[in-house]
DNA sequence: CCACTTGTTATACGGATTATATAACAAGTG
DNA sequence: CACTTGTTATATAATCCGTATAACAAGTGG
């Protein structure tokens, strides 16, 4: 999968690769199972510290995404438990929708950006 | 409106100051052309310093959700632009979608949670 | 005119977070 | 035994967050 960081954003570095590895893993460009680079070869092709990688993947790790093998290294495992991930969902989506509606977006142009986004992730 | 602080949550103050009064003006709870508590104001009845509201507010400015009359205070007033704010909504909604569908919820989920949060708004 | 309020700016300080760097360790592989 | 894996320990520089004191420009109302 493609890891890209954008060094001027002002999103920190562990949490943007956060992100992308959540979304490879939504597109199932990341399959259930699959082995994450290792930390060192992570930060190497990204061109970052391993410290930085490592951090990113033990966030992944608490929030249920990765397993972690000692032998291996960082394998995809999602936890899935789908009242939980609603109450998530609901508290996250929350300050985004409030902001789209303030700016004039309409409840079905919310859904149109959903439908659009999930289309994208091939859902 | 009533605006509450949650000082052990790792959103920045400022951040959670921002989300709320938003939520406001998308509940109409502050209409257009509202003028909102002044700085001194709003910190002391919040518990929290001045410097922290005046950032709030001086984001809110430059997201467009506000202007400031030197002789009144912030005045909410919203820049409408559909385009931009699809855009900006989009983006925003990314990382959550992700989240939320490698965590179990199907598409209609998601949709549930929107009109969810939409009725919760009265929008 | 004067006291008062408004946002704004400057400066400073302590604390936390971010990213980097070097180094070492435990554990499993081949 | 060499090699890889994640992990941990320090250390450092930079940035951000929140607070604090102080002052300023500008408009309001007595």
């Amino acid at each position: 999968m493609y890891i890209e960081i954008d060094f001027n954003s002002d999103e920190a570095i562990y949490q943007q690769l956060c992100n992308q590895i959540i979304l490879g893993i939504a597109t199932e460009q990341f399959a259930d199972g699959e082995v994450l680079p290792s930390v060192r070869d992570l930060a190497e092709a990204v061109g970052i510290n391993m410290h930085t990688v490592n951090k990113a993947y033990t966030v992944l790790k608490q929030e249920g995404f990765v397993k972690v093998d000692r032998r291996k290294g960082a394998i995809v495992s999602v936890d899935v438990n789908k009242e939980r991930a609603a109450a998530m969902t609901k508290r996250d989506l929350q300050p985004v929708l409030a902001q789209g509606l303030c700016r004039g977006l309409s409840r079905a142009d919310i859904h149109t950006l959903v439908d659009s986004l999930c289309d994208e992730f091939g859902v």
